[in-house]
DNA sequence: AAACTCTATGCAATCGATTGCAATTTGCGT
DNA sequence: ACGCAAATTGCAATCGATTGCATAGAGTTT
């Protein structure tokens, strides 16, 4: 025969998936010893353990991973939780975001683990909890703080296994790992001064703890310069291309002399730099542009972006690392900051 | 005090999670009243069903869905599966599937399903079945077909609830939900010509089916002009931004006249642009760029990207849609061809 | 006050696996 | 052939919930 046959010869609709019991019937044992063979248990002798496992996979059998977990409490499944602000669903649109959840998904793959993507409302964080509390995973990954410190610190006490990617802020009872981003904003006021730029702009949404931290560094850097930023040369943008491109054109108007522009991702940067093509300025000839995290396409934007890297594939393995510890017991760092490098390209270099 | 206590006056280590007894004793009722009252059931009186829901939000609990699962049968966890090329994982890095899993995420939540993401080798899809006969989900979708046609038909034909997003192919057993990827190759094929452009190259892996239905509207087209296009002026290329790049410096010194370049990806065709811009070449006055896709950052690239638009929102909520169906033991149909739209930007036009 | 509805709740089996302990088989010495 | 240890395998309890059926009260009718 050259068509397989259905082995429960059944209408394509109702197949009973199979399960331990139906292989103990096959093999003529009992479920136990279905479980010792398929788990590789010393006490089944090697005969019929392999007899079992061959069994099983003519039968496409694998063991309900569902029940196992019940049984022996151990959860091999991992949340990662993207939040998104309430309002607009969009900012999962930041290519940053899915450099991160590609690096997550790698470094959980690696250690065995399942990854339950979860976007939330930033405004509704409790939902984390619920993730963790109805046992749907083991812990939870959280990328950005977003405004919720106090309810994070608040899911810390209650001692659930968390872990945030984000900036690290005083009296933080939850693990972070996250880049300088003081540092960070402070590198790139040293470049655009060193450029001889001398009228910035900053768009971010200081809300936010990173950006906050970002535009600190930037501020002070440009005050050691010599340089002040007022107030009106920032923008509050949200992480979205068409605000920042609304917001460029704004600053455009408003400052008529502007000669370089920090943008807090490098997906502002990159529509900063549509809205200023459009207003016929040259980047960076007229105006220098430099975005923040160094996701891929940077490199290949035209022009190539000056940024800030954030090492996401360190900062993946590192949370996931940090959370197993938590999961295992142990006590991680409170906190880890990464070094953090600007890759200064043809976006704010004029030779 | 403004500390709060952790409820189980535990050492933060080893906090035992509550469980429906708990929740029962505290009530002083049994489980199963318990159970009925959190599930809203009508025959546990509006007064205690009341008292004990209050009592779970004090002591954060949630009922544990593993256990619910299992007891139920009902599963509302759904994966979705991202291949990447065996040997580099890269092709995650792709915006197109970002796009995608953030169209999928959202209707996933709508319904009221989880997600779990999973990347596994485009070689080794039988891992895909595991993830449905353990039971961690009750259905796949699956982004792009790769070169697993009969794979995918054998799994179908074992009854898996799967969908996938792809091309739609002859003897296909499975459901597909995907572009009307040769009437784009033919789209952009015409648009090429009535901008007068003559010497096209096409960036694409023609093994993978949807690039080889691009690839044959997109000859189809020129053929209709009058145009042919020879072998060596295609090069099959994985969806990575630097293997773009160094194809397409390859194409520039093969064919000198080259004014047009077809990119089966918005990825590859940034990449495109910027090994274009390196070798002096304008877009789109020397060489005309069309790209595929439409990704948000398009619209933003510089200079804004002229591609075939994918309708991923609807994408998302159709296989969702069809998935759902299956479980449900309907018959949702075989493949959906969706609308293509070419968007002209001015990567390709010369006013 | 007995008989009979309802309404609200509890008992116990069940989902599909795992695992400590008991039971059976096998092998070997004498 | 008998006894005993070692090697296998099976029984039954268990994980945390759900749900059919039984039952205890409250309320109504006669």
């Amino acid at each position: 025969m050259s068509k397989t046959v259905n082995k429960q010869g059944s209408t394509s609709a109702s197949r009973r998936r199979m399960q331990m019991t139906d292989i103990a019937r096959l093999a003529g044992v009992s479920v136990s010893t279905v479980s010792r063979a398929l788990s590789g248990s010393e006490l089944i002798s090697a005969h019929t353990r392999e007899r079992i496992k061959t069994l099983a996979q003519q039968f496409n059998y694998t063991v309900n991973s569902v029940a196992t977990n019940l049984r022996s409490g151990v959860k091999r499944t991992i949340a990662v939780v993207v939040p998104f602000e309430p309002g607009s669903r969009q900012s999962f649109a930041d290519p940053f975001l899915h450099g991160m959840i590609g690096s997550l998904a790698d470094a959980l793959t690696e250690r065995g683990y399942e990854m339950l993507l979860s976007r939330t409302d930033a405004d509704r964080l409790d939902a984390v909890a619920a993730l963790i509390d109805s046992g749907r995973s083991a812990g939870v990954i959280l990328i950005g703080q977003w405004r919720h410190h106090d309810q994070l610190n608040a899911m810390a006490a209650r001692g659930l296994p968390l872990v945030v990617w984000g900036a690290h802020l005083p009296h933080q009872d939850y693990c972070t790992v996250g880049g300088d981003n003081v540092r960070g904003g402070q590198l790139v006021a040293e470049h655009l001064l060193a450029q001889g730029r001398r009228h910035m702009v900053f768009l971010g949404d200081c809300g936010l703890p990173e950006v906050a931290q970002r535009y600190r560094g930037f501020v002070a850097g440009l005050r050691a310069g010599g340089i002040n930023l007022p107030a009106q040369q920032r923008m509050a943008v949200p992480f979205l291309a068409e605000s920042g491109r609304q917001a460029m054109f704004t600053l455009i108007d408003r400052i008529p002399e502007l000669d370089a522009v920090f943008a807090c991702s490098d997906l502002l940067a990159m529509a900063a730099v549509g809205a200023l093509r459009e207003r016929k300025k040259q980047v960076p000839t007229d105006v220098a542009v430099v975005g923040y995290d160094d996701v891929e396409l940077s490199a290949h934007f035209n022009p190539p972006l000056s940024t800030v890297r954030q090492p996401i594939h360190e900062a993946g393995a590192l949370l996931v690392g940090e959370l197993l510890m938590l999961l295992e017991g142990k006590t991680p760092p409170p906190f880890v900051v990464l070094e953090t490098r600007l890759i200064v390209r043809e976006s704010s270099y004029v030779a």
